[in-house]
RNA sequence: GGGCGGUUAGCUCAGUUGGCUAGAGCGCAUGCUCGACACGCAUGAGGCCACAGGUUCAAGUCCUGUACCGCCCA
């Protein structure tokens, strides 16, 4: 005999056991057919790799539960369903976090260390480190096969990076070139233009005169850092410009540095704007620096890779940058150059990672040419075969690759994946390969040097739906489970990484990584700020977890996933000072009541006798709730397909808590302890539990799980017509399918009737203050095919209702003191009441409502332009409504005639 | 500067291709310890659908503009 449900819910208790369950089952694995795994269609999701070294946020809280809805019911569906799970090595990220421990610990940097010795302690604090977040990704249920995990610097990966970097190179799609890139003077490195954040701070335009060579004059430049001037070779105005048209080609003296450069005509300077003269710094602006192309200007760099003055700075050099931005000021004032300052606001380049102020800078970087990758991207998405949900995020991607610019793709780091480039000492050749080079192909010389610098992680991250698979290898899980399904991620995501995997996928597999990309909603604080640890404005998951447990927390998260872009989680702190959302009350609230209408039905289902049965027998009430079960079945598969996770969600609580929770249940009470009649309601009851389990299991595994067990010791056999198939676990039962039969719009219909007399009988005992144990005893008035369904259905409705008795009729008078409501063709009276004025001001008020809507449908209807144009069934049903509108009507004002 | 969103009940959000009296959860009010559940039950109050125009027989929904908020790209 099994045991009850214990009273109240128990978040962890379940947790744990469902877990064991699963891994018992080792259920999260998977194999391909041709390694002994299930054979059926494929169907397959690659995790968004975190940081390795990363602690779990809402972001991935929402990201893989998402991702395990899909999977939990692709796998219900009997899918072969792989969800591989990995992490980044986020090589700027990790490197930078042991970079600030080495320096708050021991005072070194890493140059003091080297280089062997460094990436030798970021393995270490990988290792200590590492997978922590995989572990608290489990916590929220995420059924990955574990089995699997990658990593983007493992083997595997690695090898599938050394294959594209030497395919891309051979193909020319790899470069190396001098150029301006964004330079981190702290991190010391070029970051990507994703990496750069602009912000807008407070700053000055400094006004500064540039003598002509001649001594006829001068001209007014305007900057925002003057310092840059040392690095001028140019001053450009606008050809079309009257002002200064005639001192095009004139020499300018560049004050303090003792240099001429020319004035020079060229149309990116705007008309009118500024001073209308331009101070030209290639070397240091991505705007001059395609002037300075154009016009084959020198290109003087004036900085040293830690953003001090160099050499070419003269007096300057050795001084910071912001330093020597202060002298030059001066400097310039005492020279009588400085026209005048004036404070303006203006947009600054940030590194993401160190929060130092980028600086444009001239340096050697290896490139990927994009361009023949993109064209293959775009054509991708632009012909379906890679679907956006919802569809407006393709155009953020269309966009992006439509005006793509080369990808550097060099970071000058120690963590990460080595850049496979060697450089001959002897005569200059560049060498790359599989395998290291030991000689020169030109000059067999051995004396080779690779080049120090580092991959930025997104070009092993662009590789992971097919490196994790063993690519380059021809893998059977490759062969199988390629091209994965559908990526589910955020949208600041969009161009860094999803169109990256695309090109690459396209180019490596010949095929795109996925057909079906889902993006959700970011999730922000309750002022709509995205949430962040200086903040202190985020929500740890685990905190929720701990406090409503991971079922509540999933399933409040998927109720909020709509396609709305942002998703505010007003932020309040508990007890223990820990910030946690009472948007998750949703989700513990549904939990605890899933768990109590278990309970009840496990109460009553000790004597359940499948054999005696007969499904055949059952009444309007088992059929309804069958009907709306197969109804809601319907529809959230529909929806999951369609990646409407709020809406499918939402479904089946509805019919949970309004169908089966609020009627059925409280229907079959007296039944199920009837021996006479228990056989259909407990059956009934057996089987809509068992589905209603099984369509809410993707979204809360956990409890779900515990009560399938739980079902299958006090119900072994259920079903309807014959007997389901109970699978050991609820993980691997088979989803709902196949149920349309039992639909029946019909007694759907007799029910709701039904409901809103039950309703309408309650408002009066609410109005009346009626004490609930007090029975009452009520009549209606209706159409003759109407009383008939409420006669029938008397019992349901005493039962509702509190009623003793019940009878419809359509001769029914009113009895005298009777309160009396009107619904749909139905006149209800409740007998025994009798206050005049609270019965006056509700029919009074039902009357003006009645009213405004018959005056509504009447101004519709003498619109001869309606008539005329509406479509005949819009107008048909607007007369119908008004028929019945004025029926009420009069129906309660006649009630309110008798009062009197 | 360019692009994409958002603005609906006190709060957080739904609202399919325009068509019954615009919905949900939380919160609020009133009444409820009847053997599943007070994390609950019953009932109710609460909306100029940001603003201004336009299209249409009909606009929360389509178009144009304005304001504010957010994100992405430069």
């Amino acid at each position: 005999m099994a045991e009850e449900l214990s009273k109240t819910y128990e978040p962890k208790e379940i947790e744990k056991s469902s877990d064991e369950i699963w891994q018992k089952g080792n259920y999260f694995h998977t194999e391909p057919p041709a390694k002994g795994g299930r054979s059926a269609e494929p169907y397959t999701i690659v995790i968004p790799p975190p940081n390795v070294t990363g602690a779990l946020h809402m972001g991935h809280a929402i990201d893989n539960t998402i991702q395990d809805v899909l999977i939990r019911f692709k796998r219900m569906q009997g899918f072969n369903t792989l969800w591989m799970p990995g992490t980044d090595h986020a090589g700027i990220a990790t490197q930078s976090v042991v970079e600030k421990n080495l320096k708050a610990q021991t005072g070194r940097n890493r140059h003091d260390v080297g280089r062997e010795k460094l990436v030798e302690m970021i393995w270490q604090w990988k290792d200590q480190y590492g997978n922590r977040i995989l572990e608290q990704l489990k916590r929220i249920g995420a059924s990955c096969d574990w089995q699997r995990t990658r990593f983007t610097l493992d083997d595997m990966c690695a090898k599938a990076v050394r294959h594209t970097f030497v395919n891309l190179f051979k193909k020319g799609l790899i470069y190396r070139g001098k150029r301006l890139v964004n330079w981190d003077s702290v991190l010391q490195t070029a970051v990507a233009d994703d990496e750069v954040v602009h912000k807008t701070v407070q700053g000055n335009f400094w006004y500064i005169k540039y003598p002509l060579a001649d001594g006829s004059g001068f001209v007014t430049i305007a900057t925002t850092r003057p310092e840059t001037m040392l690095g001028d070779t140019a001053v450009a105005v606008n050809p079309k410009d009257n002002r200064a048209k005639n001192l095009i080609g004139k020499q300018l003296q560049l004050p303090l540095t003792g240099r001429t450069i020319p004035v020079i005509s060229d149309d990116y300077v705007k008309l009118g704007e500024g001073t209308g003269f331009l101070k030209v710094t290639p070397a240091h602006d991505p705007n001059d620096y395609e002037i300075g192309l154009r016009h084959k200007l020198s290109m003087i760099n004036i900085l040293t890779p830690d953003g001090k003055i160099n050499e070419n700075g003269g007096k300057y050099a050795g001084m910071d940058r912001y330093a020597a931005r202060k002298a030059i000021v001066a400097d310039l004032e005492a020279q009588g150059l400085l026209e005048k300052v004036e404070p303006r606001e203006h947009e600054v380049g940030h590194s993401d990672r160190s929060g130092d102020i980028i600086e444009p800078y001239l340096s050697d970087q290896w490139f990927v040419k994009v361009e023949p990758l993109a064209k293959r991207a775009i054509e991708a998405v632009e012909s379906g075969k890679v679907k956006f949900h919802p569809a407006r995020y393709a155009k953020t991607y269309l966009d992006w690759l439509y005006g793509i610019r080369d990808w550097c793709i060099s970071r000058q780091l120690w963590w990460g994946h080595r850049i496979p480039i060697w450089y001959c000492q002897a005569c200059g050749q560049i060498l790359t390969g599989i395998e290291d080079p030991t000689e020169c192909d030109k000059c067999k010389s051995t004396d080779l040097q690779q080049d120090p610098d580092v991959l930025d992680t997104w070009f092993s991250s662009a590789l992971w739906p097919h490196s994790t698979l063993g690519w380059p290898e021809k893998t059977e899980e490759l062969k199988f489970y390629y091209p994965t399904n559908t990526l589910v991620t955020a949208r600041d995501i969009i161009t860094l990484w999803v169109s990256r995997m695309v090109m690459m996928g396209l180019e490596n597999m010949n095929d795109v990584p996925f057909t079906d990309v889902f993006i959700h909603p970011t999730i922000l604080d309750g002022n709509g700020e995205r949430m962040s640890k200086s903040k202190g404005n985020g929500i740890d998951p685990l905190d929720i977890i701990d406090t409503y447990g991971a079922d509540a927390m999933r399933f409040s998260l998927c109720q909020m996933t709509t396609e709305s872009q942002d998703l505010k989680l007003p932020v309040i702190k508990d007890e223990q000072g820990r910030n946690i959302s009472d948007k998750f009350d949703i989700g513990r609230n549904f939990c605890n009541k899933l768990w109590n209408a278990s309970r009840f039905a496990m109460m009553n289902l000790n004597e359940i006798n499948y054999d005696a049965f007969d499904s055949g027998k059952l009444t309007i009430t088992d059929k309804w709730i069958l009907s709306r079960l197969a109804q809601t079945v319907k529809e959230v598969t529909t929806m999951l397909n369609k990646f409407q996770i709020s809406e499918s969600l939402m479904a089946i609580y509805r019919f949970f808590w309004n169908d089966l929770c609020d009627w059925y249940l409280e229907w079959i009470k007296p039944r199920i302890k009837d021996l006479s009649q228990k056989d259909a309601p407990q059956n009934v009851l057996a089987f809509v539990l068992d589905y209603t389990l099984r369509m809410l299991h993707p979204f809360v595994p956990f409890i779900t799980e515990g009560i399938y067990q739980k079902l299958n010791e006090i119900a072994p056999k259920r079903g309807l017509d014959q007997a389901a198939e109970n699978a050991d676990a609820l993980i691997v039962a088979k989803w709902p399918k196949d149920l349309d039969k039992l639909i029946d719009s019909q007694i759907e219909d007799k029910i709701n009737s039904v409901q809103n007399i039950v309703r309408a009988i309650r408002e009066i005992r609410n109005k009346y203050t009626v004490p609930p144990g007090k029975k009452l005893t009520a009549s209606a008035n209706a159409p003759a095919d109407v009383s008939k369904i409420l006669n029938d259905n008397a019992d349901l409705i005493c039962d509702r209702a509190g009623l003793e008795k019940f009878t419809a009729s359509p001769e029914q008078p009113k009895p005298e003191n009777a309160a009396a409501a009107v619904v749909e063709q139905v006149q209800v009276f409740v007998q025994g009441l009798i206050d005049a004025d609270a019965e006056r001001k509700r029919l009074e008020k039902q009357r003006d409502e009645l009213l405004a809507g018959v005056k509504g449908n009447e101004s519709k209807l003498s619109n001869e332009n309606f008539v005329k144009r509406a479509k005949p069934e819009v107008v048909e049903q607007t007369k119908q409504r008004l028929a019945e509108l004025k029926e009420q009507l009069a129906a309660v004002e006649k009630n309110l005639a008798e009062l009197k």
